[in-house]
DNA sequence: GTTATTTAAATCGTGTGCGATTAAATTGCC
DNA sequence: GGCAATTTAATCGCACACGATTTAAATAAC
């Protein structure tokens, strides 16, 4: 039976494991390019989605990113200290924390703009044509939605 | 040129935030089996290693989960604070410390062994058919096996 | 209109990851 | 043999992740 298949899997085929594996050698491909402008991977992703809204609530990067307040906050209170980012109680809601740019924050968007083309590079490879790669990327989008999906729906029928 | 197609999908968005993603919502799906056994996700990929292999140098263990010894260390500590492994410096090269499980550490195998089924379970949803996901983890290794081969290359040429 | 519930951030504690360095043991080279 | 280069763990500092709880504000219920 397929299934079976999938449970007698090992260390070295295990999914779980592999994407373990993954995420921590695609974070170290960016370190040196990140190093350049002095921030962290999780650090870049909340600029990517800052440079493409301009302004958003904590809450709201935290549903695209996946991550919750106890990781965003302390992460945006470094952002902030560097002068890339400034926190703003919302006057309406003063539950929300409104993420905005700075000037300095706005500017390293320029700088960063060739990271993107640079990573690509890498995952470009012989062994790893593109096609493969793209359906790849497909699977592994829809594997984060279930997985997503069935960690939330957990969480909700607990309370 | 394919190159260009690749850039502006945003190749590094989506591929290694998906990762990244799908790594933290894989290791939350373990969340709740592993807390049964009082261990955490990297404490479990260790014993998986030892449970295959009885006893193993830190440096091989490391090789397999492609970990370095400022993990692991703390990690290991941890496990024999549980009463899980012990840690005993080789005697024919006393650099070297090798990992031995415990009674306790031998017997949580048999506890554990329910586990990848479960996980292999979550993994198997009506969107994402087994063949394709058979396909999926065949082109995850070797994403792996390029981004650590280039990872470790650089560090390489840096001596 | 007061109270109960819900929501949004923040806080706290623990455990990774990892770059950089250190200390000790071994190997290589002469 | 003796010394430099290499190897192996360990140490240190910092930044995540995340479960659990707390605080404050807004909304719902009555």
């Amino acid at each position: 039976m397929e299934e079976n298949r999938l449970k007698d899997l090992h260390l070295d085929r295990q999914i779980c494991f592999l994407l373990y594996a993954a995420s921590r050698q695609a974070t170290k491909v960016y370190g040196p390019l990140l190093k350049e402008l002095d921030i962290t991977y999780p650090q870049y992703l909340v600029l990517l989605v800052l440079w493409e809204h301009k302004e958003m609530k904590v809450s709201e990067i935290g549903k695209l990113l996946m991550l919750e307040s106890n990781t965003l906050t302390p992460l945006l209170k470094r952002l902030e200290q560097r002068g890339l980012v400034f926190r703003l109680r919302s006057s309406t809601d003063e539950r929300c924390v409104t993420i905005s740019l700075t000037e300095n924050g706005e500017q390293l968007k320029y700088k960063a703009c060739t990271i993107p083309g640079k990573i690509a590079d890498t995952f470009v490879d012989d062994s790893v044509p593109i096609p493969e790669l793209e359906t790849f990327q497909k699977t592994l989008a829809k594997v984060v939605n279930v997985l997503y999906e069935k960690n939330t729906m957990q969480a909700d029928s607990e309370l």
